[in-house]
DNA sequence: ACCTACCTACCGATCGTTCGGTAACATCCC
DNA sequence: GGGATGTTACCGAACGATCGGTAGGTAGGT
């Protein structure tokens, strides 16, 4: 067993887009059947090549869940997090922060809550690192409804329990809506943006 | 291999007690690690005997998880659907489903919506029948929603969208708080209640 | 000559499940 | 009372299949 083995120091573009490729086929199996219902044969079948040819884009199969995780919260925190960050109003970014959660659900494919769970079969400080950056999206979605609690505009709840049950809303459309199952993207976004607001908003 | 295995016409009383502890454990482990995450070999160390001693209780894994989710299913039957059905105010009714739905999870540490996607693992059949069953449920979820539009009292929303969104809040319980992690079962029902009513209805 | 992107063949380990068995207990008959 | 018979609740060993992964190799490109 190689026990650091590089990737491969020059890829041909091809060779990059075979890459992603295993990569976002990886990530779709294991959301339909969950980490270890999903063989490396299937990946292998599913993206035209054998397993051993696997080996070559990826280090192992726990290593690949982990840069799965990671690749997925990166997306986050530029597309969600960055954008919405500087927003004053704390209500505005609350919305922007859900609206572009679930864009990103439906421009990358990435069930991020859906694999989350499957976080389990990483080594514990892959975990640690993955929970953190996680709890660093939630931490943003607290700080906002505090501060809505500061201008009187919050209702009385627990911040904390709001605060996963607006993920779960969210988790929830890769679930009950996979793109393509007659509900347009946009209604969607909206929807879980109004229905949120609403469970938390004094006046709305 | 028998075609029909029976169960066994005579358990003891140890039996039984037995055969519901692989059950239990059987649940617990899979809400945990999944089901194709939890071997039989796990299973049986958890309960103390060898695999060969589980088949003296179960058919077959797979048959092991139907039964689990069928037997959710009464569970959510008896002390959900039917206390509530009855229920002539459609908002008395949603709220009572929410807060029952929360206290089964407690109660027998069923967590169902965790467990409902590895429905997966089923045979078509046995897949269908638990659809059809959970898609009951959602269904007094939606003609109640209805019921509130008739009366003026429900927002502009789309309601499978909302009664998605409320399933999931409520399957969030299981994976964000789980029994004994800090906030009490009464408040996280109040909580999870008032927060969906909230989304949902007009003067909230 | 060297590198990339694969492949075949194979490895040790684990999987779900069964086979053939045992210990303990209950029942029946002598 | 004790032996025979049957049942329940397991067990050790083993099975065929599949698992994640590697060794050694090849074709094609630079």
């Amino acid at each position: 067993m190689n026990p650091m083995p590089q990737p491969n120091l020059m890829p041909t573009p091809e060779g990059q887009a075979r890459n992603e490729e295993v990569f976002r086929t990886a990530a779709s199996l294991m959301v339909q059947r969950g980490y270890a219902g999903t063989s490396m044969g299937d990946l292998a079948e599913a993206v035209g090549m054998t397993k051993a040819g696997l080996y070559h884009h990826i280090k192992s199969k726990q290593e690949m869940l982990f840069e799965i995780l990671q690749f997925a919260m990166n997306v986050m925190e530029h597309e969600v997090i960055e954008p919405t960050r500087g927003i004053a109003d704390p209500e505005q970014r609350l919305r922007n922060m859900i609206r572009l959660h679930v864009r990103v659900l439906f421009k990358h494919g990435l069930e991020l809550t859906l694999l989350f769970p499957e976080r389990r079969h990483l080594e514990p400080p892959q975990q640690e690192i993955i929970w953190q950056r996680v709890d660093r999206y939630q931490g943003l979605l607290r700080t906002s409804m505090r501060e809505l609690a500061e201008q009187g505009k919050l209702r009385e709840l627990d911040i904390n329990v709001a605060a996963s049950h607006i993920l779960q809303t969210i988790a929830g459309i890769a679930r009950w809506h996979p793109q393509g199952r007659g509900v347009a993207e946009a209604l969607l976004a909206e929807q879980t943006v109004n229905f949120n607001l609403s469970a938390i908003l004094k006046d709305s």
